[in-house]
DNA sequence: TCCGATTGGTTCCAAATGGAACTTGACGCT
DNA sequence: AGCGTCAAGTTCCATTTGGAACCAATCGGA
């Protein structure tokens, strides 16, 4: 370890000011918890994700549950309610308001979709599609910076980790007794 | 690769089967998304987070910034209110309805802080401690299940990516346009 | 040592949220 | 075809939420 004085120091010294610019409740929230893992990843999406809604928000008035169902449009053109539901986790009472509202400002359209009429495919509007080409070069940008810490290989790692976990999703207990 | 036709064709499987029990619009976000740091970070953070309020809640009538707190003194006895409202991003008018309730139903005690008698300190009392010693394991066991499809050393090589993001994080921008 | 600015915590109230019931269309069955 | 069950989306309404104003105590100068 005496051979990298200077890449050790230059950590120490960094996680030394992380001890003094956190509040010491998240320090040990961050490094003496037992739960490690659902604490440094709601910390580091929510460092990710508040910046983006309050943006969103100022610049936009859009409103958090209503920039949900814009990106996801925005990602792939014509979904229904139904999978903005399933995906995002948000009640889709919510999902049908924030909707209802991005149509009426007409940031996006709707066809009833031909072959289930109950359901619903949505679509952007130019404008609502300028919004989110406006959006995503920010949230890029954010992103990068927060990978910024990491080497390019490294994030590749981090990548492939993550990866991992979410294709062995299917086969976690979503119930925390464990019998599903 | 011929070399590992059975890994492959297991993590193949897997993957696979990810495909077709997620959402069509999940495993856009998921694989088809430039901004997939966050999401996948909300995404497993979510299947932590959700089994364990919704448990919490059916168990003990606790709700969610309720038990943020209570988990929050657990960790660390002795902690203020603006403690765990800096830890947690959750507005400070709730986190003090939840700790009135808290304290209410006896699960926490407080005392005025010597020092700042503005401030209050929060302590578990012993059924407060009871419901966190009791809930840890369960949280724990969802980790390791939730970690289970990583070796050894591929857990401890996200644990220290993670590490060295959270480090890094005094340095990343709060505001979407950069300017801090 | 007094006074303006700040901070920890609480209160107020308008707005957002989300569970549950509802409407309408779809998909088995027989 | 006809009926019971289910699914997509909406509506209702009690509850929760969170911004802003507030109170009391502290801190940092003149």
């Amino acid at each position: 370890m005496q051979h990298a004085p200077t890449a050790l120091s230059h950590v120490g010294r960094e996680r030394e000011q992380a001890l003094r610019e956190l509040d010491p409740l998240t320090v040990t929230k961050l490094w003496d918890n037992p739960c490690w893992l659902s604490f440094r990843l709601n910390f580091v999406a929510f460092r990710f994700n508040d910046p983006v809604y309050r943006w969103i928000e100022t610049r936009y008035g859009l409103v958090r549950p209503e920039f949900v169902a814009l990106y996801a449009v925005g990602l792939k053109d014509g979904v229904a309610a139904k999978n903005i539901v399933a995906s995002s986790g948000l009640p889709k009472n919510t999902l049908s308001r924030a909707i209802q509202r991005l149509l009426q400002r007409r940031l996006l359209r709707r066809e009833t979709d031909r072959g289930d009429l109950r359901s619903f495919v949505l679509y952007l509007t130019a404008p609502g599609r300028a919004i989110f080409d406006e959006t995503l070069p920010l949230m890029l940008r954010q992103q990068k910076a927060m990978l910024s810490a990491l080497t390019e290989g490294e994030q590749r790692q981090l990548c492939e980790l993550m990866d991992k976990l979410v294709i062995a999703s299917p086969a976690w207990p979503t119930d925390l007794d464990g019998q599903e």
